[in-house]
RNA sequence: CGGAGCGUAGCGCAGUCUGGUAGCGCACGUGCUUCGGGAGCACGGGGUCGGGAGUUCAAAUCUCCCCGCUCCGACCA
């Protein structure tokens, strides 16, 4: 892509809405713009990473066995009626009106839907288990929307959902969602660490947020200092196979949000030199919730006593539009963004310094073609500013790694390339530098 | 919803108290010089001053009513 057809309305002077570092640099890096308090339209820079992030989210979660559907966003209100959350649900929900005077409403999540869905469609425990999942914008009409796109009315979520025969197997289809889930942020540079979260009515240790530790995080977390390097399960991992010994290594530990902390026990527990208390940001939260819409939604299959069994379910949602202020918050310094390579909208940026100038248009050209061959996401920068200023946009949009052309160089055949993280720089011949970026963007592209 | 504050050009702001017909920086356009970490000079374009209704010879400025946005609190992926 060159910089002169793309669409990239970087800000020079921080907006005054944006209170913390996230939401600044993605209006600052034209990646967001808002449309109304709370909602957001996504620029092209923005859209990029959101989709990375997506992308991520749908492997793990196929890899863990869940199959991707796409529900409404527009959702009738009888189905929610059906569960008593329609009147349960305060505030938050939208509700609308349709032309014949239909009681409809935006979706704050999915539960009654797929419920409906699954109900109608399977009818034997032989058809479990099953975990359907859909990443779709959501709607709560929050009280007070901000921090950007970390807590915004209109949202991505992708949302899963499980069914099984009884509460030993939810509990399976649980763990896979567990593991996928570390996998899923350690994948985009994250460190999650699951923390015990209420269960409610249900009870039981069903119930986990997902919080990644950054200083503009929005409650404050306890945990091991040791869950902060957790083992991440491998790429190869059994989903089928025994998942509990995953879940215990990370859940032996101490881990709580300020809601179930528990100050004797955290003393009691973790030595004081490996206690952490920190601020932490929420990017997902899994949950056994049982039979909690299957009953009054009346779900149920014929188990294989020939007897109907009402089905037991659990959700798991990652905050998808939410990762993306995270992910920053957890990935920046004075200058802008330092994109994790798997996540970054571009992994290449290629600098021209004398655009117009024939010879380092050539290379530029040729950096160009070669990388995209290479199926590497790549932005030349032709436009015709000085140096400084594209040295700062650059950095400013976080491109992990910039190819620096200029004249002088490219009279002795020369390039430079840059680091966006550590600021190493180094001098090679055009041949050499695309080598060397391929084999760097094809190594940290994956993390995990 | 309770408390606080702000709406003036794409962004950051001054002007409002004390009414007199809108200004600064950045960004943008043109020209010249410059050109490896946000250049300089010159000229220039862009604003129904959030909206409506009042007061007045005259309203960004005073009065009233709406709307939007931000921050603190309760609520939340």
């Amino acid at each position: 892509m060159y910089l002169s057809r793309y669409f990239l309305p970087v800000l020079r002077e921080t907006p005054k809405e944006a209170e913390i570092v996230s939401h600044q640099l993605m209006l600052r890096a034209g990646m967001i713009k808002q449309c109304a308090a709370g909602i957001y339209s996504w620029l092209p820079l923005g859209l990029r990473v959101l989709k990375k992030i997506e992308q991520i989210v749908r492997e793990e979660q196929n890899r863990a066995g869940a199959v991707e559907v796409m529900m409404p966003t527009i959702q009738p209100a009888d189905l929610w009626r059906e569960s008593g959350r329609y009147e349960a649900y305060g505030k938050e929900m939208l509700r609308i009106t349709d032309r014949h005077k239909r009681d409809l409403l935006f979706g704050p999540t999915a539960e009654e839907v797929i419920t409906s869905i699954f109900r109608d469609s399977v009818k034997s425990y032989k058809d479990l288990p099953k975990n359907l999942y859909n990443i779709q914008w959501k709607f709560r009409d929050e009280i007070r929307p901000r921090f950007g796109v970390m807590r915004g009315r209109e949202f991505l979520m992708k949302d899963a959902y499980s069914f099984d025969l009884s509460p030993e197997a939810a509990r399976k289809s649980y763990q896979r969602m567990f593991a996928a889930y570390l996998r899923t942020f350690a994948r985009m540079g994250l460190r999650s660490i699951p923390m015990k979260a209420d269960t409610g009515p249900i009870g039981g240790d069903l119930s986990h947020e997902f919080i990644i530790l950054a200083e503009t995080g929005e409650s404050q977390v306890f945990c091991h200092r040791d869950l902060i390097e957790g083992e991440i399960p491998p790429v190869d991992t059994d989903y089928d196979g025994d998942l509990e010994p995953i879940m215990t290594a990370w859940t032996s530990k101490y881990a709580a949000t300020e809601d179930m902390h528990d100050p004797a026990r955290f003393a009691a527990e973790v030595p004081s030199s490996a206690q952490v208390s920190a601020r932490g940001i929420e990017v997902g939260h899994i949950f056994f919730f049982g039979r909690k819409y299957s009953k009054p939604m009346d779900c149920r299959v014929q188990g294989p006593d020939g007897q109907m069994a009402t089905v037991e379910m659990g959700s798991y949602g990652v905050g998808v539009s939410r990762l993306a202020g995270a992910i920053i918050e957890a990935n920046h310094d004075d200058n802008g963004i330092r994109w994790p390579m798997p996540v970054a909208p571009f992994e290449v940026a290629v600098i021209n310094l004398k655009a117009g100038d024939g010879a380092t248009d050539g290379v530029c050209a040729e950096l160009h073609t070669k990388l995209e061959q290479a199926g590497i996401d790549v932005l030349v920068d032709d436009s015709d500013e000085r140096a400084g200023g594209k040295f700062a946009t650059m950095d400013l949009i976080g491109i992990p790694l910039q190819i620096v052309v200029g004249p002088k160089g490219v009279k002795s055949n020369t390039v430079e390339i840059k680091s966006r993280v550590s600021g190493e720089k180094e001098s090679l011949t055009p041949e050499t530098a695309i080598n060397h970026i391929v084999a760097e963007v094809k190594r940290t592209r994956i993390l995990a």
